[in-house]
DNA sequence: ACCCGGAGTTCCGTAAGGGAACCCTACTTG
DNA sequence: CAAGTAGGGTTCCCTTACGGAACTCCGGGT
């Protein structure tokens, strides 16, 4: 299918869907989260294809996402969140309160989130790193950067 | 490709990737984001095929994360955020963030975000909605909400 | 010596992306 | 009023990637 590399553009965004883009890798990424880890375990969670499995494991390991760790004598492997893949779950979170506020329905949110820090039941606010009031789609202005060659 | 469909999986990673997790379709609604709406200045800026652009257009319509509205008298037409697009484009942000910390390089950041409230260059800073403290991938616990049938 | 389970690899058929050419409609210019 | 132009798509063919099932490899258990 020839698709097209992101990754040369000058934008965060499609440099990031270089990353995690492909079909597929969100849910991967979701399962190690979630404590999903090994091959089996995670190609019978998603039912995916065992061959696309293989590629974006190795994808995401090239990338630096996740990491491949022996847990037994036997060449056993499992896959482990690196900083730079527990970095990327924030956006997992994002996607999860999207999903439960605009798609889950009568039925409800499948999965909830309970902060350790408060013990409460709560979902990500996305707020300005600044002043830390809410930050949205129109509360923001886009200016180059210096990267924006 | 006969490509799994996630919207019956019961997860709301999964169903918000059967909405926007084609390829092409967060760069589509990043341009229309930063004011780039019309069919032919989309193609031109992502080098798009028109082809698979009249389909992500349209899927995005369907699915209620853009408007199409017409400009002209002639038959025209621009794509505009619904609320629901809107919504989503926090999402873009949070990946934005992630690129510019991960993937910039040396360069920088191609794009800087000015919160309006406070004037400021800042990023989106993921926090709990409940008590506002930060909110990361080992700040929560999982658990089975109602929709988990 | 045989079977098993985890972790892939190989192979084939089908569907999706890339790219270029083509089409339709409503101006606008000579 | 015939020709040209611009926006917004369609159509066509080619190549690549996904889905699915079968096969392999390796180190243990019985």
């Amino acid at each position: 299918m020839q698709r097209t590399r992101f990754g040369d553009m000058a934008c965060s965004i499609a440099r990031t869907l270089d990353v995690i883009g492909e079909p597929w890798s969100p849910l991967i990424l979701r399962d190690v989260w979630a404590g999903v880890r090994r091959f089996d375990h995670i190609q019978a969670d998603l039912g995916i294809s065992r061959k696309v499995l293989t590629e974006r494991l190795n994808h995401l390991v090239e990338q630096g996402v996740l990491e491949r760790v022996p847990y037994d004598a036997r060449p056993r492997y499992e896959y482990h969140l690196t900083a730079k893949g527990a970095d990327l779950v924030e956006m997992l979170m994002v996607m999860a309160r999207w999903g439960d506020r605009w798609l889950a329905g009568e039925a409800g949110p499948p999965v909830l989130y309970r902060h350790h820090a408060c013990g409460q039941i709560g979902h990500v606010d996305p707020r300005c790193s600044h002043c830390g009031e809410p930050m949205h789609a129109d509360d923001v202005d886009l200016l180059p950067g210096p990267g924006s060659a």
